[in-house]
DNA sequence: CGCGTTCTTGACTGCTTTCAAAGATGGTGG
DNA sequence: CCACCATCTTTGAAAGCAGTCAAGAACGCG
């Protein structure tokens, strides 16, 4: 069953293109946000020919403080804004995944709050400027819902660490990840590339990565979660997402 | 010292009318955000004259997936966005205090991803639209600095609950409420009012209860902080943002 | 003055962290 | 093909921070 993110809409087709032909990621994500014309996917095609941007794992995509440059979609790897302290303690606030955008967060213009750091080798490209007129306006409605999107992971993560036990907190976030992830196309079922390392998982979920270690024994043993050698399988979403309260994303009304 | 939100504009004049004539909180507000001329001071008092509303303490202002109406400004009183679990837990995801906006909150359209709640008694009235043009686009600009600053409390709230222990959380969140009460021209120096109940600051710090009591009796004990009736008082704000790694806001570059 | 809400307190439990060190794992160069 | 190194994962024991439960005190409102 496709993502039935955008209520009152199929999206049958959009679906069934994206998982007979293997397309980029990015665009799968786009297309499922919104309807996608010719002249959207051309003007996502040709900021790909117009130059990529590899960024390798462990280096900033984005200084804290610095000006947003204009905005990018990560193609393929896994982003993510951290904010540190100066004790050396590091919290991830948000996570980028392919079909992403990065520093279009919000308002145009405000100085990145917080530095947006590559967790893999990235590849991003700049963000076509989406049209004004009669054709072409899918991808402004596609920028619209991925942020509206990036809204909803941000609160529900603010829930998460507040309200979350360890073990829900990582349940929700696999289920949270393996959402998005099918949302770009990339998940075979219940299955789904997970490259972050227990430290990672740690600095997203508020936890030690001692304990994230503990807590996925747990998963594994209780048989939720398999999660090894870059590659999470979850057992059984629904059932997981009712345990903790994890409700389908809701965007927009149309 | 006027807060030194927006760098490379003095903003003094507008502080020290603020100061010395007691505009309404909101006006002083948007007005600390952007230049507002006479047209977009026009538009705020005709959008109060227009008709306000009120919503008594503990009522939600907007429930959670209903279509979000028009923007609206908070004139007086405290609201905040909150999500519930299904057995009772409940997280305050942010505040809104005089001034603030609700439901403009990112990208128009979106069904509201969690429900706001009044937590005092609250008046809003009708954001006004801002216009395109020559004059009034402070509006405008207000507006989009206030989403960039609500971004940033919301990622800051993320880091809160993810790495800091009771104490620092608690430090940390009196500071934001002191920050964004000093923006408004609430608040006289180092005392301002602050209307949470011990459980609402719980669900807004990821605590129990309980916990924030004993919390907040250390802070009295070592005399960093005093909260009683309704009013706190930080004794040296400096000294706890340094304690606490919290650096003042900075949102636009111009 | 009475009642409901909010604040306090104590004792106890338990989840999560801390510290330290020992296995895995994967990639690299010899 | 294997040794080697850095990174990542796993384990154990002990300590600590925060939660739970329950009851009493204080406060504010009508």
């Amino acid at each position: 069953m496709p993502h039935q993110l955008v209520s009152g809409q199929s999206g049958g087709t959009r679906m069934t293109s994206a998982a007979t032909v293997a397309l980029p990621p990015a665009i799968t994500r786009l297309a499922a946000l919104a309807p996608l014309d010719a002249e959207d996917m051309a003007a996502l095609q040709a900021a790909t020919a117009a130059g990529i941007r590899r960024i390798p794992a462990r280096r900033e995509v984005l200084g804290e403080g610095h000006p947003v440059p204009q905005a990018q979609i990560v193609l393929s790897g896994w982003a993510c804004r951290v904010q540190m302290l100066s004790d050396g303690r590091r919290q991830i606030v948000s996570l980028m995944l392919p079909g992403d955008l990065i520093g279009m967060c919000r308002q145009r213009d405000p100085l990145a709050s917080s530095s947006v750091l590559a967790l893999t080798d990235v590849v991003t490209c700049l963000a076509p400027e989406p049209r004004q007129g009669q054709h072409g306006t899918g991808l402004a409605e596609a920028y619209a819902v991925s942020g509206a999107l990036d809204e909803l992971y941000l609160l529900r993560h603010i829930t998460r660490l507040g309200r979350l036990s360890a073990y829900e907190r990582t349940a929700d976030l696999l289920l949270e990840i393996h959402e998005r992830l099918t949302l770009a196309g990339i998940a075979s079922g219940n299955m789904f590339p997970m490259p972050l390392t227990q430290e990672m998982l740690a600095d997203t979920l508020g936890l030690t990565s001692v304990h994230v270690n503990r807590t996925l024994q747990t998963m594994r043993r209780d048989g939720s979660v398999s999660l090894r050698a870059g590659t999470a399988v979850l057992s059984d979403p629904a059932h997981l997402a009712n345990m903790v309260d994890r409700r389908p994303p809701r965007v927009t009304s149309r």
